[in-house]
DNA sequence: GTAGCTGCTCACTTTTAGTAAGCAAAGATA
DNA sequence: TATCTTTGCTTACTAAAAGTGAGCAGCTAC
C-alpha cells in the first residue's frame, strides 16, 4: 500500500491497536533486539540495554513470553542457568524493527543537521 | 539487512531508541493515521481514535507538532477552526505504519486461529 | 571468609495515563 | 429568548505504570 492510499484502508487503525497493544512501549522491541543480538542471560541483556531497570525488564521477559515472542529455559544447576530466546515468531517484528531502526537512523541525522544550520 | 543479519549490526540498538523516543506509545502512531485518513478536527480525530481521551490526545497532539510531525492551524473566526494536519515529514513513517498494520492484521489473524483450533 | 556475580523481588517515589467534569464561545433549535 | 449542542480544550482527581535503591539466596573465585 503506498503513502497516500492510507486514507483508503479501513483496518489500518485496528491493525494498527492490535500490533502497538503487543509491542507498544520503550522496551519489547528493544528487548527483543537484545536477545535477537545475542544476550541470552538477564544481566547480559540488562546491560546491553541502557537506561532499563531490573524490575522493568523482569516484567516486560514475562509480557513477551506470554505473547509467546520470548522463551525462558531454566537449566538446573548448579549453579542454576536462566538463559532467554526470542521465538521464531517474533522474527515476524523484523520489517516492524527494521523500518524503526530506519526511522531512527534517519530522524538522527535530521536532528543533528538541523542543530547545526545557520 | 535481512532479519538474521541483525546481530551484526551495532547501530540498531541506539537507532531504535532514537526512534521509540519519538514514536512509542499507545497513541502516536494511531493519532498520524487518523489525521493521514482526513481526520482534521480535534472532535473528529477523538472520535475515530476509540478509547482516546481528550487530555491524552491534546498531549500526544502537542509532542507531535514539537516533533514536527504535525502542524496545529487556528483560523480566527467566528468561529474558532483548529484544524491539524500531518506534516510532510510525518510520512517518514510510513513504513513504520505499514509494516505494524501488517504485523497487527497477522497476529490477529494468529491469535483467532490460536484459539479456535483443537 | 569475604567479595563478586546471577536472577531476580520488594518497598517506595515519581511519572504517566485514564476518568469525569466543566468552561467559554459560537450555532442551531424552538 | 431560552436552552441545547458542538468545539477545543483544561482541570482536578484517581489509578496504573515506570523508575530507584536496596536486598536476597545460591553459587563461584580468591
Amino acid at each position: 500500500m503506498p503513502p497516500t492510499s492510507m486514507g483508503h484502508c479501513l483496518t489500518t487503525l485496528p491493525s494498527l491497536r492490535d500490533a502497538l497493544d503487543v509491542v507498544s512501549g520503550k522496551w519489547k522491541l528493544m528487548i527483543l533486539v537484545a536477545l535477537a543480538t545475542g544476550h541470552q542471560r538477564f544481566r547480559d541483556i540488562e546491560r546491553s540495554i541502557p537506561g532499563i531497570s531490573s524490575k522493568v525488564l523482569a516484567k516486560e521477559l514475562k509480557d513477551l513470553e506470554q505473547h509467546q515472542l520470548v522463551r525462558r529455559t531454566v537449566q538446573e544447576g548448579p549453579p542454576v542457568l536462566v538463559t532467554y530466546e526470542v521465538l521464531p515468531y517474533a522474527d515476524t517484528l523484523d520489517p516492524v524493527i527494521f523500518a524503526l531502526r530506519e526511522w531512527g537512523l534517519n530522524h538522527r541525522r535530521k536532528i543533528m543537521g538541523a542543530s547545526s544550520e545557520a
